[in-house]
DNA sequence: CGCAGACTTACAAAATTCTTACGGTTTCTT
DNA sequence: AAGAAACCGTAAGAATTTTGTAAGTCTGCG
């Protein structure tokens, strides 16, 4: 799940930047707005926080534009500015939320997982067998006991799961799991999905190798199959 | 989702295509017009990337041959003749964009995200008697069981089912399955075939050889035949 | 028959992945 | 604030699998 946060103040980026990461997103800064937009075309996003007050392209601009690339990415409107004009036009040109600040980081995050999920799909709620996973929570069970996932664990649960049955490569993984300037080898991969398979093993849910192509979990098979 | 790429300077193809797979499409390149348009008429592409400078077949000939085929498959026009002429008669020919060389990949990539996304309802789905293969995921089904492939295996079977009924040389296989100079024998092409159709073989489908020739994936015979 | 092309099988090198262990950090506790 | 615990990524060797070749057999065809 990759995020960008469109913010100049750096002070404010890094911290919803941290805790975005530590619950394990990929998260991507970009301080103007010319960045911002720039970004937004190179880059594939399941979200957009987006501050309106931008040095060189301002903040309702890049909302046009990306709007205008029929993109339906999910914004976030972060404000300092407390009249409602601005927060009228951002809703006009299709943000999908508004947040004044100051704000608390846990409310930002309880909406970023609202916004994200339904980018996801329509599914608040995975099953795959003897797991479930639930997409705004962001917490998966195997047989209704809580899973304890590190946030890196998590995201790959996440990336995966929201692919369940198809094939998915060590690129897509890395840049799906990693911010800019963070990138990771492909030994890294192997490694956290060795630590998610021992914590899934109990639940029966495997993620199958795909020698020099990628990972893939298993789907379930049909019902009648079953052992 | 499948997206070919014709385009003569093997660096600038390289480096798109690279970068497209790494999204997760599935890429193909053609060298020279004839080429693309053989591509075209025997494969099925969700996309072409045209460069208006091809040997052999110039690509707004390409593009012509296509439309006068009825196919719709979008198209996304490079070029490195500035001069609007070229573009303008590209657009009436009926390319769906255009961009100027040098250009940003990063630029390229958001284009072709715009233009794929149209066909994204389009079923990736490709059924062939009992076996179905989802295209994006890359994963084939044989009665709902995945089949456990290698890498070769797949790309051979991906190669062969998006040409089913059609003849396909070795030598085909061959540009196909390896990368720059990494060619292979024509009898590792016949051990491909051979470990393949042994997984296949549960499903009831076929490569037919024919001799001299190359290879056939035998498309599904009439339901009323069925054993 | 005899040949060329195709099929099989076996095998060993090459490539990829798994697994474990280990510092460097960050986070949580006391 | 110090110590403990958890987390993350790297490194390195072990364990696997894939892959191409070689060599022998089979088959269709002239």
């Amino acid at each position: 799940m990759r995020i960008l946060i469109a913010e100049d103040d750096t002070i404010i980026a890094d911290g919803i930047s941290r805790s975005l990461r530590r619950s394990g997103y990929a998260v991507d800064c970009a301080y103007t707005g010319l960045d911002a937009d720039t970004a937004l075309m190179t880059g594939s996003y399941d979200l957009l926080i987006l501050d309106l007050g931008l040095p060189k392209l301002p903040g309702l601009e890049v909302l046009k534009r990306l709007r205008s690339r029929k993109s339906q990415v999910p914004v976030l409107i972060l404000t300092a500015l407390d009249g409602t004009s601005d927060r009228v036009k951002g809703l006009d040109l299709g943000a999908d939320d508004y947040m004044a600040k100051p704000f608390e980081l846990a409310e930002l995050e309880a909406r970023v997982r609202a916004l994200t999920r339904r980018s996801a799909g329509t599914t608040p709620l995975i099953e795959l067998g003897q797991l479930s996973y639930d997409q705004v929570g962001r917490v998966a069970l195997i047989n209704g006991q809580p899973l304890d996932l590190s946030a890196r664990e998590l995201g790959l649960l996440e990336f995966l799961l929201t692919r369940a049955g198809r094939l998915v490569s060590k690129d897509q993984l890395v840049d799906h799991l990693c911010g800019w300037g963070e990138e990771v080898s492909h030994n890294a991969i192997e490694v956290y999905v060795h630590r998610l398979r021992k914590k899934l093993e109990p639940g029966g849910v495997r993620i199958v190798t795909v020698r020099g192509l990628g990972y893939c979990l298993e789907k379930p098979q049909d019902e009648h199959a079953r052992v």
